[in-house]
DNA sequence: TACCTTGTGCTGAAATTTCAGCATCGAGGC
DNA sequence: GCCTCGATGCTGAAATTTCAGCACAAGGTA
């Protein structure tokens, strides 16, 4: 759902962005990531909340939890590109992709060039 | 700066998403861009707020006000890119761009195709 | 002029979010 | 066996966010 997101608070999406990041997380984890984290009890307070509203889950792993997101990466890679795409580039994913291209720090190497020249090639010819 | 859209709220941030979206809007465009749009008093209270917070400007057109994004759109692209970057793709651009040449709406021309490809092919060879 | 429409400024309260504290439980060391 | 450490479940209150209403100003029109 590519709506999920927008119904977060502050806190939960800062939150889901480190359990995105990292994948999963105890809650130490998070506190160490959130830049300016509450009490232990704070973070496993949104964690809850974050839990119930049906985000996250939970495994238990030995005496603790590890939280990771409900939804796939890849799905909401997918989201977050999408909103970006829409958001701020008029929904272009060429002109994403130019920004993207932009970035200072990236630094394509041959292999890697061939190989995305390749894809977009592919991309181009199937139509898609 | 890149964590200015972190402490924002939920509705500020869908307000603000729409004025990036639009580039500028008054209120009654902003209510229009909404999902769920609540009143219009709502509405100027948050963009009240943003505004207060020196998160958007706004300037007279005739009777009424049209509200814009402080931070220019380039500023808040990169920024944008950045944190999807860092948050879903491990920082890795090349990854990001992977996934951007993956979507299904992007249907590239053959001029297009050739555009990227120089593109690409120039941020490699300046080390960027 | 009187009136209607459409906008703003401001205020206060409802709703939600954020947070910390307390009680409890299990594992491991002494 | 007992105590400590580090974890969880739960609760309630502070803080923030969200929202709607009211008063007022400006412009257009009969």
């Amino acid at each position: 759902m590519a709506d999920a997101r927008q119904t977060l608070s502050r806190r939960e999406r800062e939150v889901m962005d480190v359990l995105y990041r990292r994948g999963e997380a105890t809650v130490a984890e998070v506190m160490e990531d959130l830049k300016d984290p509450p009490t232990y009890s704070a973070v496993r307070s949104i964690l809850r909340v974050l839990k119930e509203k049906g985000h996250i889950t939970h495994r238990a792993d030995g005496p603790r939890y590890v939280y990771a997101p409900a939804l796939g990466r890849e799905r909401a890679r997918k989201a977050a590109l999408d909103h970006v795409v829409n958001t701020f580039f008029d929904g272009s994913a060429e002109r994403a992709l130019a920004a993207l291209l932009d970035r200072s720090d990236l630094d394509l190497s041959d292999d890697q060039i061939h190989r995305l020249t390749s894809e977009i090639r592919r991309a181009g010819e199937e139509g898609r």
